[in-house]
RNA sequence: GUGGAUGUAGCUCAGUGGUAGAGUCCCGGAUUGUGGCUCCGGUGGUCGUGGGUUCGAUCCCCAUCAUCCACCCCA
């Protein structure tokens, strides 16, 4: 520990440690999720956090952001470049093509994990950050569409965000359809150079249709006069959309068309939608996907219909955390905190700690250790947030029994046998059952 | 990647060209086996980091790192 040597170590900027003070929330949010595949019937994938550089920039697109300049790509000790994942669906692609799940069958599958972008950073979006996401393979109908949408909308139900969430529709098309959209709206924006800011003139090549999203003033009438991609879409695109609209329609999800809303990544085509929030500042998007029915064929496989969705679970936690919609029992805490008087009851109370947990398994108990006065030892027993104290002293040693104080309402404390200690405990809290 | 703001105790923040303070937290005491309220005392800082100007810099200048805001992009 010499001066010289005391630069300090950090974490990398844009990545960030989860403290017990958050890791509540990202748990209560989690099993959330978890909870809500289980009952649609979908699938968890784990798939490696690096891959081969190649599998994202065939797949994102090789002229998108993400790939140019955001990737963490560094090479192997035998020369392979390699890449930190950016998203999750190549890697869900690859992964299910490898083991043969896109064989003859239709697949439904979610994933979780850290993604990595080096973004300069800002709330809400970090250079590792985690999603949750959705993929599902085989359906080519606007149904499967309506479901994974339906339950991206019932998570928010059960979150209590629904009504700080907006749902955006749009359709991009079939990929011809879209691609002769797009060198038409180029061919437009040619014309019309000297209205074309500097931000629209680098997007003309990487992604013109995002141009049509410009907050620019100057160039709002420009883009009103601008050919429309719905007017473009292909019969059967716009056929799959009405259908979706109308499955929408029937199950009471409102949503509004933005026919300006294209998503970043090259391989999305027909549906897309993102859920967004006026309460995260700029990092507005808290959810979004849609249809990328050629990647599969993109990547070497076949011609596989394939419609997902992603979210930021940083994104959605803040937000939860904002609008203050972490139930109280779910951010931690224990049901009884456990004192030893002095030292002479502590392995007294251990041993009675480890019989009350055995008695029963879905008691939180904390024991007191580290020793300390009795006036800290109370101390931390009312910062623990348990109701219940039980004390264990010289007296109760002598006669079998133990003090249940109870911390958080005016009530007589009492002494209790030992022996029907457990028994007490089920009694006086509704959430532990014995077994 | 571009523009701007901010970095002082674990946390929230004052402050001054003469090597630092409050609240909170933590520890102890008032109260020998009873926490929360009150009162008293104590621990805790290379003033983000590195240079420069100066007799002297936490303060002024430069660089750098980090966080935040907007843009870009996106989850």
């Amino acid at each position: 520990m010499s001066k010289s040597a005391a630069k300090k170590i950090q974490a990398i900027r844009g990545m960030n440690d989860l403290l017990p003070s958050d890791s509540p929330r990202w748990q209560f949010f989690e099993g959330k999720v978890r909870q809500l595949m289980h009952r649609y019937g979908f699938d968890e994938i784990r798939t490696p956090i690096v891959e081969q550089t190649a599998l994202f920039a065939r797949s994102i697109g090789e002229v998108t952001d993400i790939v140019e300049k955001e990737m963490y790509t560094f090479d192997d000790r035998n020369g392979d470049s390699l890449t930190l994942r950016p998203e999750g669906t190549a890697s869900c692609v690859r992964a299910a093509m490898e083991h043969g799940l896109l064989h003859n069958q239709t697949q439904r599958l979610w994933y979780q994990g850290p993604m990595f972008r080096h973004e300069r950073p800002q709330k809400g979006r970090y250079r590792q950050f985690h999603q949750v996401g959705v993929e599902t393979y085989g359906f080519d109908g606007p149904d499967i569409d309506a479901e994974v949408i339906l339950l991206s909308a019932r998570l928010w139900q059960e979150l209590g965000l629904m009504e700080h969430v907006t749902l955006e529709l749009n359709s991009l098309g079939s990929a011809e359809a879209r691609a002769a959209y797009r060198d038409k709206l180029v061919a437009y924006f040619e014309q019309h150079q000297d209205v074309l800011d500097e931000d629209s003139k680098r997007r003309l090549t990487s992604n013109p249709l995002r141009i049509l999203d410009s907050k620019n003033p100057d160039m709002a009438e420009m883009l009103n006069a601008a050919p429309q991609l719905m007017d473009h879409l292909d019969d059967e695109s716009r056929a799959h959309f009405e259908q979706l609209k109308a499955m929408l329609d029937a199950a009471g999800i409102p949503y509004v068309v933005n026919p300006r809303l294209v998503r970043g990544l090259d391989y999305y085509c027909r549906t897309v939608f993102e859920w967004t929030t006026t309460a995260l500042g700029s990092q507005g998007t808290v959810c979004a996907g849609g249809r990328y029915d050629g990647l599969v064929e993109q990547l070497g496989g076949k011609p596989t219909p394939a419609v997902g969705f992603a979210m930021g679970i940083e994104r959605l936690v803040l937000l939860l955390e904002t609008l203050n919609l972490v139930p109280a029992d779910a951010m931690g805490g224990c049901d009884v905190y456990l004192v030893p008087m002095d030292d002479s009851a502590t392995v007294a109370a251990l041993m009675l700690a480890e019989q009350l947990r055995s008695a029963l398994p879905s008691l939180r108990l904390q024991l007191h250790c580290g020793g300390g006065s009795f006036k800290s030892r109370m101390k931390k027993a009312d910062k623990s947030a348990a109701p219940v104290a039980i004390l264990l002293g010289e007296d109760e040693l002598a006669n079998q029994t133990a003090t249940l104080k109870f911390l958080r309402d005016d009530r007589e404390q009492q002494q209790v046998a030992q022996a029907a200690l457990a028994e007490t405990l089920h009694e006086l809290l509704p959430n532990v059952s014995s077994h």
